[in-house]
RNA sequence: AGACCCGUAGCUCAGUUGGUUAGAGCGCUGCCUUGACAUGGCAGAGGUCAGCGGUUCAAAUCCGCUCGGGUCUACCA
């Protein structure tokens, strides 16, 4: 074995075969427990990032351990087509070529989407297999296969017959940029310094004006009515007279609404149903006119005075602004802050605008989805999530599931030359279900669905559904979704709902719903503010120059490329080291504590990367001192134990314990570092030493040694066993190494048994003998530091004081003693008889004494017991208080006051003996 | 405007139902190339648990308020 653990020669080659021998895939047993867990897909033409890095590897956990414990245990896997994601990344490599989608033509615009996908799709899934991600690949999905298109249609079809999906013309979200709707979750509102424009509106009876206030000048040529409050004073007497509406020749009625708040701007406003939401239900109300104003691009369209028309929005707005003043009605502007809607792929600012779109009507559904939580079919993990997705169900409103894209699932819907709709799972369905002749002519619409439409569909879609298959009978619903904050509305809900109607089960009964991937200082990763970090490079390194052309290239604002290299070149002046993939997969188990965000720091990586090194020392001295001997692989009984063997084994009973816990409420953290602990801390500081001197002592017993051989070799392949859904790479190859001197068998640590606590094992009194013996050796070692005793010198212990218990201890562990604290020799003084002057540590009663013999520093141990009194005594005046006020001791548990009094008296005693040491020192 | 989360060592974070002298990693200081590992070992410094008030025998932990940071939802033209 290499002197340190090398991960990027072992990696790939491991996942190479896991994957041929079809390790991933479920065992098929139906007599075992099914778990199943279905991937978010990622965007098929996307690459892994951080985000991914952090979900992979909480699925891929989860995943091996449940393996490991029998069950039948699929991880689905697939990518998602993306509508708008997709489409603008394959417009944009067009347009390198000054080649529009419209140049090309439907048709031949989805083949080129197509090679794209071929192209690239393969990406991210590449990327996955390298964090040794053990998805059944050969199941693998995309929601634009031909088994999704069957359920897509299905569902369509099924929830417009049920009078679920309708279409109507309704004021939606419109993206200019993109030429299409989107649902009120792609809208993203950002505060903006604005400007609150007061206009006149002259009465028609010229008795005068009223003033409005508006954000949006240029939607006035759209205006159809004035509204105030009904009891408003002030206009109370206007209601039912009109208002000649500038730049226009129009008149439009003065309306009541309660809507209208009287404090805000002037109390009156102007109404504009076809382009603002609050507007377009009053107009509903009141029964006003709708002029839509705008064309597609957001540019003013024919209704307008001509002078206006074929104008750009913003540039209307300043020319409107300025007509209006010039005719003198413009009263006076403020600034305001106001909140502007921007699409969220294409950052453009969103219109309202009348367009027909499909929706479903999603009350209904929403009432279930708010039900299984409810009643806890579906829970939270953590549980504070539940709150956000229940108000925003309950606050449900349609889905407009409509988009006028090109890449993507085409509404089965279509239409003769009236107009008429016609919904069904194909053209022919449709001719034949409603009696169309070859003669009557039928169009497609030609819109898509909403992405979310079919990832909705997911967990079942992906098992076979409208199919009954056995795969759908044993892992729906699946076990758990592990899943961001960020798509709970987008997702999460849309899974719930249509799940619940078409399998009427919920999808999945957990939702694990993790923190964000920020840099180390808590910035949100993004190529803009070029911190972004590449799962990839963190497991095989990149150099200096590679990070700051990756990160510099293909900038949108390529005025911070300056600023981007040098903030790079100041962060990792060295570039990116090779840390491995198991050690990227520790990292961020360490860090993910329940929902919170986590900030990722190279630090930790790195000493992840440095506990898999010791993990690979460890093992190597466990194989130098195995190999070639007898340690028990054929079961043999003819072994003997000693206190240390019992103390490793019963520590790792408790650590299975822990770990297995904290995996079962998804406390990754904490199993992380419960194994790390134990591994580094227990078995590595103090086993392995306490073993060395057992297996190089010639006087040691054949059984003796080979009892220790055995607990070295087989609590290293449980170790191995407990680490590997973590660390899946080092953990195997290990195995591979010693899984035979174990007496295990098997071809994969990945199918092996996850190990089990063994309640016989645990062993207190193993544990007290070594916790003894720890602090013996600790106190030695302290007395070295203080007193720069090099830890090569030998020297004589003393012991004084202690009890019979002490006595026994110390002949037990006696050798082991004077081989790790390196020590000349061990003498027991009997209390009250007189030692040399020596630097002195406690350990319970038991006083330590290392004879100094005239190279001791007075000033130095006397300061250094000085130091040790003043802290007990602090501690000691707090817990005298404490029992000798009658309410706690009246009060508090039996317990809890018998535990205060042992601790006075045995601080009482520390701190008489530190006394004395003091005097003693002094004395010389 | 509502709701939620967070504030613990210089940094990143644990601390599950109140009850050992509040812990870990990184960083820092000193010493050590001891035969698994310098990607290592040993020792050490460092915290009024954001602040105030309350409940309790007992509060980092429960309650209220204040300050600071973050997120989501809904929005007034």
């Amino acid at each position: 074995m290499d002197k340190t653990y090398q991960p990027n020669a072992i990696e790939q080659q491991w996942y190479k075969t896991w994957e041929e021998s079809g390790y991933f895939k479920p065992s098929g047993d139906t007599e075992a427990k099914p778990y199943s867990i279905m991937i978010p897909p990622p965007n098929v033409t996307g690459s892994l990032h951080m985000g991914h890095g952090f979900q992979e590897s909480i699925m891929d956990a989860l995943i091996r351990y449940h393996r490991m414990q029998g069950d039948n245990t699929l991880w689905q896997v697939g990518t998602d087509h993306a509508g708008i994601a997709t489409q603008m990344v394959v417009e944009r490599l067009l347009a390198a070529e000054g080649v529009s989608r419209h140049d090309l033509g439907r048709d031949k615009f989805i083949e080129k989407v197509w090679e794209w996908k071929e192209k690239s799709g393969g990406t991210i899934t590449r990327q996955l297999r390298r964090l040794g991600a053990s998805p059944d690949w050969s199941r693998e999905r995309f929601t634009m296969d031909d088994g999704f298109y069957k359920a897509v249609q299905e569902v369509f079809v099924k929830l417009y017959e049920d009078g679920l999906i309708y279409r109507g013309k309704r004021l939606v979200n419109w993206d200019p940029k993109f030429h299409t709707a989107i649902s009120d979750l792609e809208v993203l509102n950002e505060e903006k310094q604005g400007h609150l424009w007061h206009f006149r509106y002259p009465l028609s009876d010229g008795s005068g004006h009223l003033v409005v206030a508006t954000t949006r000048p240029e939607t006035m040529l759209g205006d159809t009515a004035v509204a105030v409050h009904p009891e408003d004073e002030r206009y109370k007497k206007l209601i039912g007279k009109t208002i000649k509406l500038p730049l226009t020749d129009r008149e439009i009625p003065i309306i009541a609404d309660d809507y209208v708040d009287r404090e805000f701007g002037t109390g009156c406003v102007k109404i504009t149903p076809a382009h603002d939401f609050n507007d377009y239900e009053m107009g509903q109300r009141h029964n006003l006119e709708m002029i839509n104003i705008l064309d597609a691009d957001a540019n003013l369209n024919d209704a307008v005075p001509e002078k206006y028309r074929g104008m750009e929005r913003f540039a209307a707005r300043t020319q409107i602004v300025d007509d209006l003043d010039a005719l003198g009605l413009l009263e006076k502007v403020e600034p305001h802050t106001l909140k502007v809607p921007h699409g969220d792929r294409s950052g453009a600012v969103i219109e309202p605008w009348l367009t027909d779109q499909w929706y479903v009507k999603t009350q209904p559904l929403a009432d279930e989805a708010i039900a299984a939580v409810e009643n806890g079919s579906v829970n939270f993990v953590p549980k504070n999530y539940e709150n956000m997705y229940f108000s925003w169900m309950r606050d449900i409103q349609d889905w407009c599931i409509s988009r006028q894209l090109w890449w993507g699932h085409r509404i089965p819907a279509w239409y003769d030359k009236d107009g008429k709709v016609y919904v069904g799972r194909s053209e022919e369905e449709v001719r034949e279900k409603h009696n169309l002749g070859s003669d009557i002519n039928l169009r497609q619409d030609d819109d898509v669905l909403d992405t979310w439409f079919s990832s909705g569909l997911w967990t079942f879609g992906t098992l076979g559904w409208p199919e009954d298959t056995e795969a759908l009978k044993a892992f729906h619903p699946s076990s758990v979704l592990v899943t961001g904050f960020d798509i709970i509305f987008f997702w999460v809900a849309r899974m719930m709902m249509l799940t619940l109607y078409f399998k009427k089960e919920v999808p999945f009964s957990t939702v694990y719903v993790h923190g964000l991937v920020r840099d180390s200082h808590g910035q949100k990763m993004s190529k803009s503010k070029g911190n972004v970090l590449d799962p990839i490079d963190l497991i095989d390194g990149i150099d200096l120059e590679s990070l700051v052309q990756k990160r510099t290239t293909g900038m949108m604002q390529p005025h911070l490329q300056e600023k981007i290299e040098k903030q790079t070149r100041k962060e990792f002046p060295e570039g990116i080291e090779s840390y491995g993939t198991d050690a990227l997969r520790y990292t961020f188990y360490s860090l993910a504590s329940t929902g919170r965000d986590i900030k990722f720091d190279v630090g930790r990586i790195e000493g992840f990367r440095n506990f898999c090194n010791k993990i690979w020392n460890a093992s190597r001295y466990v194989l130098q001192n195995c190999e070639g001997h007898d340690c028990g692989q054929d079961n043999s009984s003819d072994f003997e134990l000693t206190v240390a063997d019992r103390w490793i084994i019963s520590q790792l009973q408790r650590t299975e314990i822990t770990v297995r816990e904290a995996m079962d409420s998804y406390r990754f953290d904490l199993a992380s570092q419960a194994l790390y602990d134990f591994i580094w801390s227990e078995y590595c500081s103090w086993y392995l030493e306490l073993s060395k001197p057992v297996l190089w002592d010639d006087n040691a017993s054949d059984a003796v040694k080979k009892g220790t051989r055995r607990t070295l070799i087989r609590v290293l392949e449980t170790i191995l066993r407990l680490v590997h859904p973590l660390m899946p790479y080092i953990t195997e190859e290990i195995w591979q190494r010693v899984k035979t001197l174990a007496g295990a068998e098997g071809e994969t640590i990945m199918l092996q048994h996850y190990p089990e606590p063994n309640a016989n094992k645990v062993d207190e009194e193993a544990e007290a003998a070594i916790a003894w013996l720890k602090q013996v050796i600790e106190g030695v070692r302290n007395i070295r530091g203080e007193m720069n005793i090099s830890p090569a010198k030998k020297i004589p212990l003393i012991l004084r004081g202690g009890s019979s218990r002490d006595q026994e201890l110390l002949e037990q562990a006696r050798s082991l003693l004077i081989k790790l604290a390196s020590l000349e020799e061990i003498t027991w003084l009997e209390s009250g008889e007189a030692a040399p002057a020596s630097a002195t540590a406690l350990v319970g009663d038991m006083e330590l004494l290392v004879p100094m013999a005239g190279l001791i520093d007075v000033k130095a141990e006397s300061a250094r017991l000085q130091k040790e009194i003043d802290k007990l005594s602090k501690e000691l005046a707090r817990v005298e208080g404490k029992l000798n006020n009658p309410k706690f001791v009246d009060k508090a548990p039996e317990a809890v006051v018998a535990k205060e009094k042992d601790k006075l008296a045995e601080m009482k005693g520390a701190q008489e003996r530190l006394q004395q040491q003091l005097e003693e020192i002094s004395n010389l």
